[in-house]
DNA sequence: CGCTAGCTTGAAACCGGTCAACTTTTGTGG
DNA sequence: CCACAAAAGTTGACCGGTTTCAAGCTAGCG
């Protein structure tokens, strides 16, 4: 069973500048922001391992596994899922380059979900003792990490509320592409990484659903799908639907 | 408007054994097992600091309140919730003793829902920088921070699934059950401290969906419901029904 | 080429919502 | 303590958004 453990990626070394050691993870930016000096980044580069590529389909946790480590996506889509007794798959979230994998396991100490790359998925791996020593002498990081788990409290109480399908699709959509827009992509035209099946059970619709819903939208101008790619046509329209549900963030 | 600042609980003073200063909020077992010694348990205890009681309908706080201390629940209950465009109410959740307020504030600084008292309510209110600042110094109680934090992923993660009116108001029950009894009241006899809607708004169903269960669940024998007052008959039934919601719990 | 997974579309069924009427409880003031 | 009003809860009939079922389509790939 592969896990988020020792496979370094090939031909990504970690012998460079030790400053720029992983432009995308979630900790660096706030850390070298915080002013500490070149010991205790050193610290925090020592930590970090790549590991991957993970290609499709290929799972980087399973739920159960123990939780040793975070991770933050470097490249790539992870999809986070849960499966229940009849067999119906839940989707808790996708992971777009930047944000960070691993954190619901802290309570309990085990993955309480599956993570599966949805394409070519490189990691930014943290072991959590260590990261969490560090940052008992890094206040900054410390907040950070805070930060990242209040963050992540609040991502799964948004789609939680009581939502028609166009309302949950719309704030589905806007989200992706304030995401994509974080991270220097275009936030109007981007790919979809996921099948309508994952959508569905993410959204809690029926992928048929799904596939309605697009049209519609399609057909009202909101937006334009082929396949996975989608561009977003009228961003105004989608953010007013989506109100109610991204209302808190 | 009322907040979790400054207001004394009269008669409840802070001047006893340092050592037994709360003994519902979740930090104090965590921290004295650790084993620190008696200063830095001073310092937790002095950012200890009693408020209330908030009488019922009463705010704790309010959305878009600036963030300045996370508080655990002393005694009654606290419903947290936002209000969309439409006036219908999300409800994220119901705390009970020993849980933690506040802390999805962390991230953006400001309280992104409402909180308000549905019966009696005094808190223990922990400044947040000061105990961050603490906590670098109490590896135990980063720890503490970081496992109720991850906990908090997990319960907003809970309800999120597409699951049937049945399941989520098993589990629900389940769920209150077995925080009751983590906190010494009886497991199958509580309280139903908040309303029909109030259930129906967290549960994402209509009010009278939720009276409807509540019947049905009687009438095969799974429960006992006189008002607010529930019994809990057929505890294997309603964990069964639970089952698909509470895995990974 | 043909297979398969993913996707789309239509028709019918159903779960839960909405609307409305009514009952019960709670709270208030005389 | 009672009268009354307001809030909470219950129940029934109907409606509608989503799901389910079924069929067919499309793209990607061996």
């Amino acid at each position: 069973m592969s896990d988020v453990s020792r496979r370094p990626v090939p031909g990504i070394a970690d012998d460079g500048d030790a400053f720029h050691f992983c432009s995308t993870c979630a900790f660096s930016a706030a850390c070298l922001e915080s002013g500490y000096d070149k010991s205790l980044l050193r610290d925090l580069h020592v930590l970090v391992e790549h590991i991957g590529p993970f290609h499709e389909g290929e799972h980087i946790f399973r739920e159960g596994d123990p939780f040793t480590a975070i991770a933050a996506v470097r490249s790539g889509t992870v999809k986070t899922y849960v499966t229940d007794h009849e067999g119906r798959e839940h989707v808790q979230g996708f992971f777009l380059p930047g944000e960070v994998i691993g954190l619901n396991a802290i309570s309990q100490a085990r993955y309480p979900s599956n993570a599966i790359a949805l394409d070519s998925v490189v990691l930014c791996r943290f072991s959590f003792p260590n990261i969490a020593a560090l940052a008992t002498r890094m206040p900054g990081l410390q907040q950070q990490l805070f930060k990242l788990l209040s963050l992540d409290i609040g991502k799964a109480t948004l789609l939680s509320g009581n939502f028609s399908a166009d309302e949950r699709m719309a704030a589905f959509l806007i989200t992706l592409s304030r995401r994509y827009a974080a991270r220097g992509f275009s936030p109007n035209r981007f790919l979809l990484t996921m099948t309508r099946t994952d959508i569905a059970n993410y959204l809690r619709l029926a992928s048929e659903t799904v596939s309605r819903v697009f049209r519609r939208f399609q057909d009202e101008g909101m937006i334009q799908v082929e396949r996975r790619e989608i561009e977003l046509k009228d961003r105004k329209q989608l953010e007013t639907l989506a109100e109610n549900v991204l209302r808190s963030t």
